[in-house]
DNA sequence: ATGAAAGCGCTAACAA
DNA sequence: TTGTTAGCGCTTTCAT
């Protein structure tokens, strides 16, 4: 690394204290509006913070006292619109209660994730929102064991004292998989998440459960598995168009993996939902202007932000509670792209 | 704020020291890899570490060492494709080189991007990349004037010493507009950005450009100006359809509010390019499968975002580098929702 | 090659 | 009500 200068380092408390002609440990007590200054004091230190452009140094703030009202996410996929949109929804309920939201991609990387997760610890976060790499992080277990309030999102974690929130995937997979049957596909074919995470086997396995139960159990060449990006889906896709016996339908277990597949099939020259039906994971603002209008499963997406933030907030307040787990139900929209009749009418 | 334990804490290099029978000195030199050090201590030093599983306090390093190989990234709207995409290339180099990215988001409020502003100040980062609310954030100007090397991304700031990223905005705009003139349309709507940015001056500009050149001057009721979130582009449609004259095509100027806008479209049972037809600015991986295939203005997104990172490097090794702006082309995306004949096959 | 010691800027316990 | 002072955990001279 090359040379580096310090920008300008701004006034401190020292030089506050000196202006307004009072000891640093009066303005401190100014600043964090302890009761017992007397109106004069104040509002000569006041002054003196305005008059030196005056900010608390919150490095050394932390370093004495361990409180941050710092929130941390940690989230494989910022491209992600229902990870991003989550992440917008913690955000805006921490900052409203005064907290600060510190957020970091891990691009679904084990060592981005450790190396997060460290630098999280370390920056003394009050709290930690975060979809974790697979469900047994042990520095996310061990963190939690020490008493960092945590809350996991979107899968679930073996280990460890963590709140969850989560879709009820496996539901919501098995209505997906159950409306296509009922539509008269046989050969449904599933683009199923990684297998590490607890959402794609929940979504792999509420389609085998329909599947099961139909007269048409899955076979494994009807499956293939993505790792929730859009290549991946446009892949799988391809190759399942591809083989000799191609499904009439299918299930797609997450929003940015259906867009890739719904790419491959428009690249196939195929034609929705004549050829092909599909199905997605995830509902998007704007699945209904896709061609043809997309059905999913939409997850509650800002409700599972705002049961995230709430559940941190709750830990935060009280270490002690027994870890919880909340599933939220998702709801399949029907649109034009699985072939239903007359898709009801959906936002 | 109620009661809060602290989460146990780690150990620290005193205990290091004492375990290895060192002075705290010489860990601290062992961990920052100084040359004089015997290989023997080094190695009691490096053992002690791991049977403490110690890990330096990152905060206190930083009350110290005032360079916190950290950069932090202020977008205005994490849930927009564009930024979120920038962000995560920004946070793919300099992960790479080394440093930790902190994001947050400030959903295009001042007093959020303040807030993290100064917060970002505060913990000591060494750059910043930051879409301002606003070209005259005067905080970031003087931050930048300070010494905090500072890469602003898609918009163009007027004070301070910063670099800036950004595409050939009123090029782009302009390309757009006269294909759609060049199509024959005549009555072109705009749905154009806030104005208090220079992206939607500038593609507003681009569009009034053209239309001024043509035998077709725009018209104010032409266009409607919305926030950058899709609601207001599903808004300015909708009011721009139910015109008593409305266009026959229309130019929008971001992804979310073509979303919007396509929706809307939708709404009103409009068909696309036959009644109306629509360009966007910002292209999308999927936006060949939207209904129909989407004609954008497409920036060249990891560009942008390598760029930013690759100036912010250099500002970061050379804080004296007089202020660069770096202009990026943009391409036109044809495909058939402007009604083009026949739209070159396009990713 | 190693250790002692001085802070970085701040908070909070203790004195006055 | 206000001031003095002891650290928080670490890096970095300055000695040795």
């Amino acid at each position: 690394m090359s040379p580096r200068r310090q920008h300008a380092s701004a006034s401190t408390i020292t030089e506050v204290a000196k202006l307004a002609g009072v000891s640093i440990a009066t303005v401190s007590r100014v600043l964090s509006n302890h009761p017992h200054v007397s109106d004069e004091v104040r509002q000569k230190v006041l002054d003196a913070v305005r008059q030196l452009g005056y900010e608390p140094h919150r490095v050394a703030q932390r370093l004495r006292a361990r409180q941050s009202r710092l929130i941390g996410i940690i989230a494989t996929d910022i491209t992600n619109p229902f990870l991003n949109t989550v992440m917008a929804c913690v955000e805006e309920v921490f900052f409203a209660r005064g907290f600060t939201v510190l957020m970091s991609n891990t691009n679904a990387d084990r060592k981005k994730e450790l190396n997060y997760l460290s630098m999280m610890e370390s920056e003394a976060i009050d709290g930690l929102v975060i979809t974790p790499t697979s469900e047994n992080v042990d520095r996310v277990a061990e963190l939690s064991e020490k008493g960092l309030p945590i809350t996991v999102v979107d899968r679930r974690m073996t280990a460890g004292r963590v709140d969850v929130v989560l879709s009820d995937n496996v539901a919501g997979a098995r209505a997906a998989t159950e409306h296509l049957l009922r539509l008269g596909h046989q050969r449904i074919g599933h683009i199923g998440g990684p297998l590490h995470l607890t959402s794609g086997r929940e979504r792999y396995e509420g389609y085998r459960e329909a599947m099961q139960a139909s007269s048409w159990p899955a076979s494994p060449d009807l499956v293939h598995f993505g790792d929730y990006r859009r290549e991946s889906g446009y892949n799988a896709a391809t190759e399942l168009l591809q083989s000799d016996t191609p499904p009439t339908a299918l299930f797609v277990a997450n929003n940015l993996m259906t867009l890739g597949a719904l790419n491959a099939i428009h690249d196939q020259g195929i034609s929705i939902p004549d050829d092909i039906a599909i199905v997605g994971f995830d509902d998007m603002p704007w699945a209904r202007s896709l061609n043809p209008p997309l059905t999913t499963v939409a997850q509650a997406v800002e409700e599972i932000g705002y049961r995230a933030a709430r559940l941190l907030m709750a830990r935060i307040e009280q270490p002690d509670l027994p870890p919880r787990t909340e599933v939220v139900g998702t709801q399949l929209m029907v649109r034009a792209s699985c072939g239903a009749k007359n898709p009801l009418p959906s936002p």
